[in-house]
DNA sequence: CCATTACGGCAGTGTCGTTGACATAATATG
DNA sequence: CATATTATGTCAACGACACTGCCGTAATGG
């Protein structure tokens, strides 16, 4: 790589003498950024998990479960398909996740009113408990992290995650705030 | 918990005029946020991996070798242990890794100038070819959404990302932001 | 009636993580 | 110098979680 004037963490509109930074130190500063955005990735997401991580284990249940409990928690009613689509696994590892869930009676499955064909996932109280307590560690982490930034950290977080994912998780996204919102019941 | 009466998704706090805002309503609203938050990291991650691990199947190699890669390049001359206490993983995983790396030539390894029992681990052209290109890949992604949230959002997300992870990684990302900004050699 | 859909299941495979035990060389310490 | 301790390698075995491919069944819908 080049050489780098590398001025104090300039943000890209910090504008000082701004014929001094050649086109190359801003091209370096912007690919810095961006390893670093990856750093920020993997380490959050690596301990993120992990506190959820330590009860499972003693459960002898693993992320793939507790990923399982979350977005049925989430969407009570969910079908299979649509859980598929969000997980993006293959029909036969959730359904080994499932089976346990189902066996250790975490989870419940109903046929669809409408299509018979259809199983209809949620929680029972038991789930619904293990779940709480998975999100508990979680939420403390998360907590700290959001009341150490503030608000508007927050909504720039929010963006950047919503940026970084693809289309169809954004309309995911986009429907599960509005629940928040709008209590009303949807569809099915 | 409350027994909910299990009906369609019904949320507890209808959150009519602002007034009638009970404290649980404005405690259900930080759960909430909290579960949105949990949906945030899972999309914002599984997407974000993805479109590396298309290019990295047709090498037939895995996550746990781009990320070996990916720490290996922003810090050159990093011994096995080091390593170890970044990615969290066991001594074996790490090896089986490694090992395919330098055997097909992306990683070399020389002894320790002060200690020659560590392995310092570099990466070669190719192994830096390689990381680019997954680099680019996660770029793009990422350019994309720092582009459309704006700069305040950005550093937003890096406060609260550094937030939720560990002391250990907090204080590693404050070595890697140092260093992009003093060029100088570090002591090793 | 027939194609499609939503699901269940089996067999086999691969990646990536784990534990535990043991070996070796270099370094640090008494 | 003898002895920890450290940094690393290696082997065997195993577990979690993902994959592919293929087949089966039942319900739906044109």
């Amino acid at each position: 790589m080049s050489d780098r004037k590398a001025e104090p963490s300039s943000r890209p509109a910090a504008a000082p003498p701004a014929d001094t930074k050649t086109l190359a130190s801003l091209l370096f500063l912007r690919e810095e950024e961006m390893r670093l955005a990856q750093d920020l990735l993997f380490f959050a997401y690596r301990d993120f998990t992990c506190v959820a991580d330590r009860v499972l284990s003693e459960l002898g249940l693993g992320r793939a479960h507790h990923r399982a409990l979350h977005f049925i928690g989430r969407n009570p009613g969910i079908s299979v398909s649509e859980l598929l689509a969000i997980l993006r696994i293959t029909k036969q590892s959730l359904a080994r996740v499932l089976s346990t869930l189902v066996g250790r009676g975490y989870v419940t499955q109903t046929p669809g009113r409408s299509d018979r064909r259809q199983r209809r996932l949620s929680l029972t109280q038991a789930g619904a408990g293990l779940e709480r307590q998975l999100f508990e560690r979680q939420r403390e982490r998360l907590a700290g992290a959001y009341r150490e930034a503030g608000g508007t950290a927050v909504e720039g977080f929010r963006r950047v995650m919503r940026g970084i994912m693809e289309h169809d998780a954004r309309a995911y996204m986009d429907g599960a705030e509005r629940e928040a919102h709008e209590p009303r019941a949807r569809p099915a």
